[in-house]
DNA sequence: GTCTATAGAGTGATAGAC
DNA sequence: GTCTATCACTCTATAGAC
């Protein structure tokens, strides 16, 4: 018999589309195994906690690539090269509108509860690296902190708004004007 | 025996609370018949197209209540007052946070499709009709679309943030922020 | 033989339609 | 309440690596 052999780490982001495309509950074990080609036994012996492991893995999957990718960079690097990266990878990851966030999508599900934590600490992450790297900027850390959240939650906005219109132009608009106003925010760089 | 006797328009509330709470794929008949105290006799009686009925029942219902209380006093009030008056209502009415954007919700689920044209025209007559209270009190039509468009937006993900991090405060914070922005934005209100 | 990965029929529970 | 379809999930059978 011809057998097709994966890893969980391959399993996870093809996981990940479906349940992107269609929430959790939306997310059916039948749509999981039509849309990523395996069968309920292969799915069951990477997650032996169903439905809900596997979700759980989407997520740490997900987190781990902003934490490599965006956070870490926002916590480490060169602040203002770390936020211009920010913007530049957001804009691709969410495919400039045309994908959602994982993330923000559970947050709106009555599923939240289970995955509590997570989504906190995604989000909360997320905040508190691009604070920092606002601080090290030269912002005032207050102003820094409020500035973060409220361009954390544009991005989650600007996805909701450009799926609503089934416009991505407006996720790229909307990406623009956070970025400026969070660049008239600062103090002149310092040339070196 | 002692018989409560409703009205489709007594039901829709009630309907719209649970989509609200569980999105349409969480809200089960079951969910809905034990929240709203109908049998499932009478949610057919109400609406002979099922749940699909119901949720576009509900959608309009909410669509009614911001284009009655946001939308009308946006396109046909003093813009100056009616844009504060959007900013309160809307508090008001997402709870400060605590209570979700029934479309938004919907925007970011697979069912999104089915509904896309009340969801489209829902968010669409929002900007459009804030666009244009912005252009009568003294904005540029151009700034006045872009800016509209932006904060409409940000009201969604102040409510996906505010959820994410289970913290309606967060909600308040981009609110004001938003609004200030907006008022910013104006040339000096005249005197008459 | 053991072990892990796979396929998919079969389970009871519950979904939405009527 | 009754219907069938589908839900999340379990389990058996089997494939290949050792």
């Amino acid at each position: 018999m011809a057998r097709t052999v994966f890893e969980r780490e391959d399993v996870v982001p093809l996981l990940a589309e479906v349940f992107r495309a269609l929430g959790y509950e939306g997310a059916s074990l039948s749509a999981l195994t039509a849309r990523t080609g395996l069968s309920k036994g292969s799915l069951y012996n990477f997650f032996p906690g169903g439905k809900a492991e596997m979700a759980a893995a989407v997520l740490a999957h997900v987190d781990g690539w902003f934490e490599r990718e965006i956070f870490t960079p926002l916590a480490q690097d060169e602040p203002r090269a770390a936020i211009a990266h920010m913007w530049a990878a957001s804009d691709a990851y969410f495919r400039s509108g045309r994908r959602v966030c994982l993330v923000g999508a559970f947050a709106l599900e009555e599923t939240r509860d289970r995955f509590a934590l997570a989504i906190q600490g995604y989000f909360r992450r997320w905040i508190e690296t691009l604070a920092s790297a606002l601080t090290r900027a030269g912002s005032d850390p207050g102003q820094a902190a409020a500035l973060a959240e409220y361009a954390v939650g544009g991005i989650q906005g600007a996805l909701v708004l450009a799926r609503a219109l089934n416009d991505e132009t407006a996720f790229g608009r909307t990406l623009a004007r956070l970025e400026q106003e969070m660049a008239a925010s600062l103090p002149p760089a310092r040339t070196p």
